[in-house]
DNA sequence: GGAGTGCCTG
DNA sequence: CAGGCACTCC
């Protein structure tokens, strides 16, 4: 749904009040004025903003002027509720006509206008004030002659209301194609009656509920009678076990003789008056007390535990006895399950579709419960709903489909698998357990083959290092533990990023997040033009080429930029020749070096205005040595080991840069919103070369143990 | 339309 | 640091 609110897309407008900074690195390409430019991108936030207006109308196109809600109930009633015809309808309505269906008072004497607004706001005359007042008493009317009528007859018969006004039928008719206003009023008709029905349900229930208990005190009674004529010892030991059904266990020894004498006489009064939690109870212990009997007869019939019953008078009620038990057993059974469901009912109360709002009760569809479920979400009432309502989503979260991010392809390989093999696991290669999901996926509980990074990462010559920097290890175990998890920090975004890359180019050029789509077609977009770029890796198995950026990758990064603010991605290319690139890589690489500028000049900034605040007049005064502060806060980014030697020529630079801004700032520029870009021009040509030792894949380890 | 950039946000 | 976005340039 793009229900993206174009109040929010204001607001960051008018927030950012942005003016493109792009800083061109083709020397001698005069861009216009900056005056000029703002006011050409302020024009043209205005037209975007009102082109994009009208985007977000059009798609809401199939139900203009109908709230969210009342298009979900359009369109269940138009395919449940009307029947074909009217179905048919609305359908040719929604791609038609779709004015006429939203404010359909006869299509003819309503204009567009008396609809609701485009923003669902209903704005209405007094015509319709009174219309739907009037059919807001006459759906009362009805309702309420349903429910008496309901309680009179069957329950589960429910006289259409339209039926019963003959002549009015068909205005009846007619009027309940007004969906979206009627259902506004009906939401409010929808909670009565829901409350109505529970109240009429739970009447019911209970006298049900009371004839069950007359039923089972028939049962006892009977029960009673019967073994009151046998055996009085078994007797007082049933009435005991009635008494005290929670602590009774089937095996319990029969010896008739137990100390619980005190409250073994339950008068039924008493039995009356339980509630249903111990009614259950009691009716749950008489089938244990009668399956003991039962197998205490057992031992009986096999001759192995004859007692002074055998032979007696008693001998001829034995089998009688135990064939009404058996029929007891069963009577209690039935009994039970119809207690157990009509208590399970009204326990569990779920809300359930009423019948006058009849929900698309589909029960092969096992997405049904859950997307009854999310109903749940409006609270008590009833929202009616079917799945064709959601199918429309975009996706049902809560599911299986709830993947809101992409799942992670890139893998780390430990340093001992480096050398077992480059297999390739996705195209037939054995499922190596470092190929297999990282543990964010499977902490997310799917982790389909397909999502197996089909790479191994040869990190030959990168190996991984704790926060500290010293080289480490990372085993598969370190992985899951905790201290690893800030280890893996960097590296999870990584996957981040390379996951959600394989989308790029799809939907929008950057790195966007797993298309909110099934997840059959996050995985075939996966599978796509970049994924095939990845998985085109032949060429590379075996080799050093490695397929994601690790966090070695990020330092070197870090360390170039003190060489080099604004590389090119040839220059990438070229210094980062052991990763393959695709778009996202280079995107990735591209963006670090985004982020460092920008830490850069916020620290810049920051130290130009506290320079000018401390009193500084001159920007000669300022200068930035590897001692000063400015310094050891870039440092501490670019270089948090401090195990690089800065090259002074980055300090030349950071000088350069602090003054610019500083003057810039006692300029007054800094009210000009673009007044950076002229900065960043400066400063993007104050690259230097990097390096050659950066083209090494291994120039970490050559750099830093020099 | 893609690439590159900066700004904002989390 | 990444995602998202707007913007410019080619």
């Amino acid at each position: 749904m793009p229900d993206h609110d174009s109040d929010s897309l204001l607001n960051r407008q008018t927030k950012r009040r942005r003016v493109d900074i792009g800083v061109k690195r083709t020397v001698g390409s005069t861009t216009s004025s900056t005056a000029a430019a703002t006011a050409v991108s302020k024009s043209n936030v205005l037209r975007k903003l009102l082109k994009r207006a009208n985007s977000y109308e059009d798609t809401m196109m199939p139900f203009p002027g109908t709230t969210i809600i009342s298009q979900l109930l359009k369109n269940n009633i138009a395919k449940n509720g009307g029947g074909p015809e009217r179905g048919e309808r609305l359908s040719n309505a929604s791609s038609d006509a779709p004015q006429e269906d939203a404010c359909s008072n006869s299509s003819q004497d309503s204009t567009p206008q008396e609809c609701l607004s485009p923003f669902g706001r209903p704005s209405l005359t007094t015509f319709d004030i009174e219309r739907l007042n009037d059919e807001h008493l006459r759906a009362k009317r009805a309702r309420v002659e349903n429910i008496i009528r309901g309680m009179s007859h069957s329950p589960s018969v429910v006289v259409p209301a339209a039926s019963r006004h003959g002549s009015s039928s068909s205005r009846e008719n007619k009027r309940k194609q007004r969906l979206p206003q009627q259902q506004q009023q009906s939401f409010t008709q929808l909670v009565c009656q829901r409350k109505e029905q529970k109240q009429e349900e739970r009447r019911q229930l209970k006298l049900q509920l009371e004839d069950m208990q007359k039923q089972l005190r028939q049962l006892q009674e009977k029960f009673f009678q019967i073994y009151d004529s046998t055996d009085d010892s078994e007797h007082n030991d049933l009435h005991n076990d009635i008494g005290n059904m929670s602590e009774d266990s089937p095996t319990r020894s029969d010896t008739g003789v137990d100390d619980r004498g005190g409250d073994d006489l339950r008068s039924d009064n008493e039995m009356s008056d339980l509630d249903p939690g111990h009614f259950l109870d009691r009716a749950r212990a008489l089938l244990q007390e009668q399956t003991l009997l039962a197998d205490r007869d057992k031992p009986r019939r096999d001759g192995l535990g004859r007692n002074k019953r055998q032979g007696g008078p008693g001998a001829s009620m034995h089998a009688e006895g135990k064939q009404l038990a058996e029929t007891l057993k069963q009577e209690l059974n039935s009994a039970m399950t119809q207690v157990v469901d009509t208590v399970v009912k009204v326990f569990a109360k779920p809300p359930r579709p009423t019948p006058q709002f009849p929900t698309a009760v589909n029960g092969d569809n096992p997405n049904f419960h859950t997307a009854n479920q999310r109903l749940q979400c409006f609270g008590d009432v009833i929202i009616p709903n079917s799945l064709e309502s959601f199918a429309s989503m975009p996706s049902i979260p809560g599911t299986a489909n709830d993947q809101t991010e992409a799942l992670p392809l890139v893998v780390r390989k430990t340093p001992s698998e480096h050398h077992q093999s480059s297999a390739v696991g996705a195209h037939g290669g054995h499922h190596h357990p470092a190929l297999h999901p990282s543990s964010l996926s499977a902490t997310m509980g799917f982790s389909p083959p397909s999502f197996r990074h089909p790479f191994p990462l040869p990190l030959m010559g990168y190996p991984f290092q704790t926060p500290l920097g010293g080289p480490t290890g990372y085993t598969g175990k370190d992985r899951s533990s905790p201290d690893s998890m800030d280890l893996s920090r960097e590296t999870t975004s990584l996957r981040t990023k390379m996951t959600s890359g394989h989308h790029m180019g799809h939907h929008h050029r950057s790195c966007s997040p797993a298309h909110p789509g099934s997840t059959a077609e996050g995985l075939s977009l996966i599978k796509s033009e970049d994924f095939q770029d990845m998985a085109d890796i032949s060429p590379y198995s075996g080799s050093n080429i490695q397929e994601g950026l690790s966090p070695n990758h990020l330092k070197k990064a870090k360390l170039m930029f003190f060489y080099t603010r604004y590389p090119s991605s040839n220059m990438l290319k070229m210094f980062f020749s052991d990763v393959k690139f695709n778009r996202c890589i280079t995107s990735q690489l591209i963006k670090w070096f985004s982020n460092f500028r920008e830490f850069y000049y916020i620290q810049m900034e920051k130290f130009a205005r506290q320079a000018i605040n401390d009193g500084v007049t001159g920007a000669e005064e300022l200068s930035v040595s590897r001692d000063c502060e400015l310094f050891r806060a870039l440092n501490m980014h670019y270089n948090k080991a401090n195990d690089f030697e800065v090259p002074d020529r980055f300090l030349e630079v950071a000088e350069i840069t602090l003054r610019e801004f500083f003057n810039a700032i006692v300029a007054g520029k800094d009210v000009d919103p673009s007044w950076k870009k002229a900065i960043y021009k400066v400063i993007c040509k104050l690259d230097s070369e990097v390096p050659e030792i950066f083209k090494s894949p291994n120039c970490l380890q050559e750099l830093l143990h020099e």
